[in-house]
DNA sequence: ATGAAAGTTCAAGTGAACTTGAGGTCAAGC
DNA sequence: GCTTGACCTCAAGTTCACTTGAACTTTCAT
């Protein structure tokens, strides 16, 4: 019979770095923080579905656009927590995100259009200006994290 | 005559946090850092041009998108140093800008759309999936902020 | 049987972007 | 003239997202 029977898959940590293209340490971090999950062997070594893997992509895929690991966590979260997640549930929490992702690109866009006419400009309109007012937009952000935007709002 | 001569208008820093909208402290430390340039009183307070309003601007909008401090600064450095940048300067600085805010776009809008089709699919085609691969994505932001990208690529 | 490779824990370090606090100075209004 | 508030410096603290290191154990290939 071949190397692997049914191929039960358990993942090692240094394994499911590779595959993920982490560095083990923030997968033992992650699981610290309760983003990801997994049993251990007889000997205490770290064993991960290949569920894991989705939930690094979407980790992954969610600090590119500016989200906290507590926001991913929260959102990680409503995922079902034993059985194993279905493609619908994935579906569902893509959809919230792809709310989250429209929004984001709204703000840059705005920002991108408005940076030609603004910038340069001496901003005669400081009411609908992006540059001097961002806190319309940064409202939405909440308490992700700060390099999104600091949580001071202009007087102005 | 009124109160203000010709408003030479030297903002004192607690004047420029007010209506930047931003700590007196981080302003200190933008000085410090070198983004920010101003002058003392007799008695050694900072003084800034109003000109500094525009940088604050360009630092909080550059934040939104994802840039770090160093960045802005080699941004503003840019800039000339003494005379007050014109309308001419801020206009070459937001062209390159906006070519980064596009890129940075195109890579939301792209992971936006495959996330439907994506995250919830098992993923037969890893070779062309956003989760799975953004390191081609990711090698345009360079040396950015760490929240990003980690620098670590995927060798699946 | 042995030595490298891979894993473990736990504490401490890192870098970015600030904030906070202590201790002191200066200017303005009453 | 005195208090109040805005300002100063400098050192240290904070959060996030990890990484690094030390000391130790387990597994695997030869």
């Amino acid at each position: 019979m071949a190397v692997s029977e049914v191929t039960k898959a358990w993942l090692p940590i240094g394994e499911l770095a590779k595959r993920a293209g982490m560095a083990a340490s923030a997968l033992r971090y992650y699981e610290e923080q309760g983003l990801i999950h997994g049993g251990r062997s007889a000997s205490g070594r770290r064993q991960y579905p290949r569920e894991v893997l989705r939930r690094l992509a979407f980790i992954r895929a969610g600090q590119q656009v500016g989200l906290s690991l507590d926001e991913l966590k929260q959102a990680l979260a409503s995922l079902p927590a034993q059985r194993t997640p279905t493609q619908a549930d994935w579906e569902r929490l893509a959809r919230g995100w792809q709310r989250l992702l429209n929004e984001r690109l709204a703000l840059m866009t705005r920002l991108r259009d408005q940076l030609g006419s603004c910038i340069g400009c001496g901003c005669l309109s400081l009411k609908r200006c992006a540059l001097y007012n961002p806190q319309d937009l940064a409202a939405e952000l909440g308490t992700g994290p700060r390099y999104w935007l600091g949580d001071t709002a202009p007087k102005v």
